[in-house]
RNA sequence: CGGGGCGUAGCGCAGCCUGGUAGCGCACACGGUUCGGGACCGUGGUGUCGAAGGUUCAAAUCCUUUCGCCCCGACCA
């Protein structure tokens, strides 16, 4: 295509609303403009990106025997109010009422809808298994869209879904969906891991998601070089690193006005790992004391996990429970319900002791008070593999894509039931699946790139090849690129030439901004000895083809 | 929803503290020179200073309200 003739507007400044490195570069390159928060227009280059993308997942989704399909996104209540979904989302659903005062909402996602579609259409065991996928926009009123594309309110998913007789079925689907996921995303050129993550919401049992390493990931991923273990840093375990205790005898030690870990431990000159903090919350039985060691953070999804929903304790209730403020409290000499990290079971701490201005040394817990154990710290670099034991590593990494093992969650309310061989009614058991196209070009963005733009790996870039001809007021230059280009064209390779009357350093600074891993270079110099230069935009390597070689440059760029 | 920042020309920004009727760079239009890494010279157009209200002789500037966008946190199928 002619470079002329498509709307790519690009900016030689960072747009100033734009922090994460694909956000800034999407804009520049003139991917992408940004309508309201978490609102994307997707420009020509940009929609091509997403297209390519989303061929190469139609063409794995198919493989593994997936059907395409498309559902409505406009939804009518009942379907979400029959699996309770409508009442446990929250303000995160767009909610609406048609003419006629129906309550409506807008797709965040398509368990409702798809599960209702099976319990009208499956009726045997001999029509089990199904994959059924489709490529749809998503809308959520997210809290806080951000770093461009990367979190939005309206953007593209490319959600599939498994019907299965049982759990085995299940399995093998959940299986090959693993197994897509991984060749698409290699695919699409993209460094990943899939690592175990928490179902949340969803429901059901197992999940795991894919995700891109990347500075501009929201999410944090433990991982293990040594096994390979990975986990999503919500639901990751860990083997805590045990210090050397010293032998401390039970004392009670003065600490006046030192309240939090840090005012304590230099003032008493002992390391954080030697102290046990203490955090009240309130929880829905009644007030319950965590314990973490002094060098740990509280994960609150762990704790609540074991028991329920709670909130942080206020200044009085501290008070009012333990007769002490918040800087001095401890876990011994009550009856609070304590629940404490399991590298606890071991050691001896100082601990605060439910006494203004008093810490007490020495305290060995199963000796010294009563609790329950769990793991519920924030897992730490360092720490120990869960399987292997060797030291963890901490990532940050955008979700690119996620596999649940639903269950009969959905089936079970939406009546999506077959008949199995003995005539009985049995509920379908579901998986699914998702991927976000947007979120594989942004992180492709953020993996891929330099100070000059854009490096596209061949697979989602939006060209194959960029035609640069240097001065286009030189007939020899023109009648060569314009040879090239057909060419190349009329070999089906994708290929955008610069034809603007632009000075040679503006075609070569958005080249590389926009990031087609090759340029074809075509300049006076070159063209006296009838050669062109193919560069390589990663590299910068250059190779010369003759001019009328046009056989090997088509073998070169279908190789 | 809590904390912070920012809204001035298409884009990036200065001016605001200390009120006096809006400016710089880029982009854009025209002419000329230039032409393998975001050229140069000249000429020219461009603004409800996010919105509303208030204070004042006078508001981009001070006060109040409100809307929008970004960042941190909470939240996140």
């Amino acid at each position: 295509m002619r470079f002329s003739k498509l709307l790519i507007p690009t900016l030689k400044e960072n747009p100033s609303e734009a922090e994460a490195i694909s956000h800034k570069l999407m804009m520049r390159a003139g991917f992408v403009r940004q309508l309201a928060a978490g609102l994307y227009i997707y420009l020509p280059l940009g929609w091509r990106v997403i297209e390519k993308i989303n061929r190469i997942i139609r063409e794995e989704m198919n493989t593994i025997g997936g059907q395409e399909l498309t559902l409505p996104l406009l939804h009518p209540a009942e379907l979400w109010q029959e699996t309770g979904r409508w009442h446990d989302i929250g303000d995160e659903m767009f909610r609406l009422k048609d003419r006629g005062g129906r309550d409506m909402c807008l797709g965040m996602t398509h368990e409702e809808v798809m599960t209702w579609l099976a319990s009208k259409e499956i009726r045997s065991y001999r029509e089990l298994p199904q994959i059924w996928y489709q490529i749809q926009t998503k809308l959520r009123d997210e809290a806080r869209p951000k770093s461009g594309v990367l979190r939005t309110r309206e953007f593209l998913m490319k959600d599939s879904y498994s019907f299965d007789i049982d759990e085995s079925g299940l399995e093998e689907s959940y299986r090959i969906h693993e197994k897509a996921y991984r060749k698409i995303f290699s695919r699409c050129g993209l460094k990943f891991y899939m690592v175990e993550s928490d179902p949340g919401i969803m429901g059901g049992g197992m999940s795991h998601e894919f995700m891109a390493p990347s500075p501009a990931g929201e999410d944090e991923i433990t991982l293990c070089d040594n096994c390979g273990y990975g986990a999503n840093i919500e639901i990751a375990r860990a083997i805590p690193l045990i210090p050397k205790f010293p032998s401390w005898k039970l004392e009670e030690v003065e600490t006046p006005e030192k309240r939090t870990i840090e005012e304590v431990t230099s003032y008493l000159n002992i390391a954080p790992e030697f102290f046990i903090k203490s955090i009240m919350v309130m929880g829905e039985d009644g007030p319950v004391l965590a314990l973490v060691r002094g060098d740990q953070t509280l994960h609150e999804k762990k704790l609540k996990k074991i028991i329920g929903n709670f909130r942080p304790a206020h200044r009085d209730e501290v008070k009012e429970l333990l007769g002490v403020e918040s800087g001095f409290i401890g876990p011994m000499g009550h009856n609070i319900r304590k629940i404490a990290d399991s590298s606890l079971k071991e050691g001896v701490y100082v601990s605060g002791s439910n006494k203004e201005g008093y810490h007490t040394k020495g305290i060995t817990p199963t000796r010294d008070f009563k609790a329950e154990y769990f793991d519920i710290h924030i897992t730490k670099e360092g720490e120990g593999c869960p399987s292997c034991s060797k030291p963890l590593r901490i990532e940050k990494a955008i979700e690119v894509g996620n596999i649940f093992k639903l269950g009969i969650k959905y089936s079970i309310h939406l009546k999506a039931n077959y008949l199995d061989e003995k005539g009985e009614e049995r509920p379908i058991v579901m998986g699914s699946y998702g991927i976000g196209p947007a979120r594989i070009a942004a992180s492709a963005i953020e993996q891929n790139h330099d100070q000059n733009g854009i490096i596209w790996p061949q697979s989602i870039s939006p060209f194959q090849a960029h035609i640069l001809p240097l001065n286009s007021k030189d007939p020899k230059t023109t009648d060569v690129s314009e040879r090239i280009y057909s060419g190349l064209e009329s070999n089906r390779i994708e290929v955008l030439i610069d034809d603007r009357d632009e000075r040679a350093g503006v075609k070569f600074k958005d080249a590389d901004l926009i990031g087609i891993p090759y340029q074809i270079v075509i300049g006076e110099k070159n063209l006296k000895e009838g050669m062109v230069e193919v560069k390589e935009r990663r590299s910068g390597e250059k190779r010369r083809f003759k001019v009328e070689d046009m056989a090997g440059m088509i073998s070169f760029f279908r190789k």
